[in-house]
DNA sequence: GATGAATGAGTGTTCATTCAT
DNA sequence: GATGAATGAACACTCATTCAT
């Protein structure tokens, strides 16, 4: 591939990621363009349409998510793990992603390669759980999906919140959440979890279609 | 005004507020109309524009939300209204309306008679909350401003979740999240929330424009 | 349904009827509404997409077809009523639409009352076929297939002839073709004719998707 | 010229005439270019456009009509030469390009080396018409120009009919037309042929504009 | 007051053509 | 000379909003 055209490939990537997280999944596709200071035939060009550019932004962010929680499942690393992994993704906003592209996971025809990816990512994350349940600092609970919905819904675009608001509060509520999800003698057991689904998409977890 | 004119506002706010949470709050208007089995025509006649409808769905939302708190502070009422009032804010699905509709809270030209309606949820709220805390049920540093936000994020529509998976969750994160916001010896201070902003539109939360 | 669209609706078929003889059926729907003089969105209320607007164009062809052919078919009319049909036919330049909307026959999910105009058209032009024949006008092997296609293909719009010059040449070469379609002494017998195929569409002559 | 130019250059009007017989001269230039396995950057460098593209393949198909009617106007060659010559060219369907490509004779600038081509194909088929009219195989009153007209209606590519239609119908109509155009006692005169336009193109036949 | 038709700006997508590699 | 990436104008179609009936 040539060089202008790896280079573009990215700044419509990142273009498209920083959209996604500021207005939503739906942004105009000129507007993405615009932002990557390409034209939109090129856009068009990499991603044959907008499904595609946003399963490519999904898989980037399964990428990162997945880095993210390896950095805290590496050998010795410190306890403590779990909550700074959510601290910085939700500083990054990546949790947008998480929420509004799981639709891309059940597509008519799920997209292999990302449904993997996003497997990829529950097992560190899975990883991350036991571990944080190990060292006694997660209710005995709590699951991994449990996690990654709490991540998706407290890290969504608020529409019409302000920057600063979202940067202000959102550290404090996950400290609130995530200090909640301590073990605790008061704890009582939780409503049970939905079964997984038989299918489709091979992930656990029932997203309707499109 | 006619029986006729004020059956079909109705049934718009109601057409309104089931599209609002079943698909977000920017559905075709055509379709707000449809469900309420009237004219577009009338639709504008009531509304003159998709603001001007929004906003009366957030100001009946904002009725019930307030209705729902009241009941738990009546006097002599149980311990436990907090819970109570936000499962059942949870139910409703209400949540979305908190969230989607806080841009109007803001717009350029504050309707006053949204503001004031948001500021006696808040009272309302910020009743439950003092009454938690007095009953030693709620963290000392947990806000009504907090709590609210929660409830917005928690109860999002998810894009691409399927409605049994949402009704199934939706109650498991809440107990975790409000068990976990009992006082406890292991809890820390949480980060500050921002300051309230010198203005706009007389709310103490800092909304964006439009 | 009002009068005004009505009158709309009528101005897009006719619009479109001749735009398409113009220019083929695959003129910009911009260029129709232009036509029309109306709005590209009045196009799009009355007809739901290109498929819709052309299905009518279709129909309203071949009604005007099947008049023609039945003016020609009633009880005590002269004889040559074959060539008479065929000389207006070709002036009207219907053909076009007969040959460019075959595709239609055979969409997907064909268009059952389509299918039933192009059968009665058939008919009636079977009609005229017997009749010539009787009245031994017309060679004994041909058949109403091979008029109708006959008519087809020699009325289609030549891209880039000018309008006199086919406006000339068709009666010209109708009148050639047509008598030589008569009985003669030196006929030998013609190429057989494709079976018809089992199925789809209903209609005896196998045109392809779409 | 380098041999893979020139190897590239016959690919690309090899493939423009196959998908312009196939699917009409207004197919996708890339379309061209893949078909040829070639980048479309090729297909631009040695055609500056469509037109110029287009105008080459016409020159194939004119030079290939001329040999084909040429084989039968050698000296000696036996009677019947008009039809065999009419048949052979059905077979190739090269009268799409008779018909779709006339525009290119008539363009704001007339290419002289096509209009030389056409007209040396005319004299050829003149040649024919003359000869099938000495050997009483022909009506007096066909011209060439009917002929070339009929092959070039006749072989039009019909919308949506099947290919194994048109295959199975074409001999058949061609069949008929020819039969028709010979002498009978029962020919009445046909309608005048419009006469020959003082310009432009030099061509005697009026194409309008591009 | 109700209706739904008309309007046209906006968005997704394709494709002829240009140009950097 | 070959390549295929970039570009933007053009077209299909949707939807908020206005307006005639």
């Amino acid at each position: 591939m040539r060089a202008d055209a790896r280079r573009n490939r990215q700044r419509l990537v990142a273009a498209a990621m920083e959209l996604f997280v500021e207005q939503g999944v739906d942004v105009a596709l000129d507007a993405v363009a615009r932002r990557a200071d390409v034209g939109i035939g090129t856009l068009y060009r990499h991603f044959p349409d907008r499904h595609a550019l946003a399963g490519t932004v999904a898989l980037e962010s399964f990428a990162t998510l997945r880095r993210l929680a390896s950095d805290e499942t590496a050998p010795g690393s410190a306890p403590g793990g779990l909550q700074r992994f959510l601290v910085r993704v939700a500083q990054l906003r990546v949790g947008v992603l998480l929420s509004s592209l799981y639709p891309l996971l059940t597509a008519r025809t799920p997209d292999g390669e990302l449904v993997a990816a996003f497997e990829e990512v529950t097992e560190e994350i899975d990883a991350l759980v036991a571990r944080a349940r190990a060292d006694g600092d997660l209710r005995e609970d709590v699951t991994a999906d449990d996690v990654m919905l709490l991540l998706a819904l407290l890290t969504q675009p608020l529409q019409g919140a302000s920057d600063e608001y979202i940067a202000a509060m959102t550290p404090r509520l996950l400290h609130l959440v995530l200090e909640g999800l301590q073990p605790s003698e008061v704890a009582t057991p939780s409503p049970p979890a939905p079964p997984a689904p038989a299918e489709p998409g091979a992930t656990s977890r029932p997203w309707t279609e499109d």
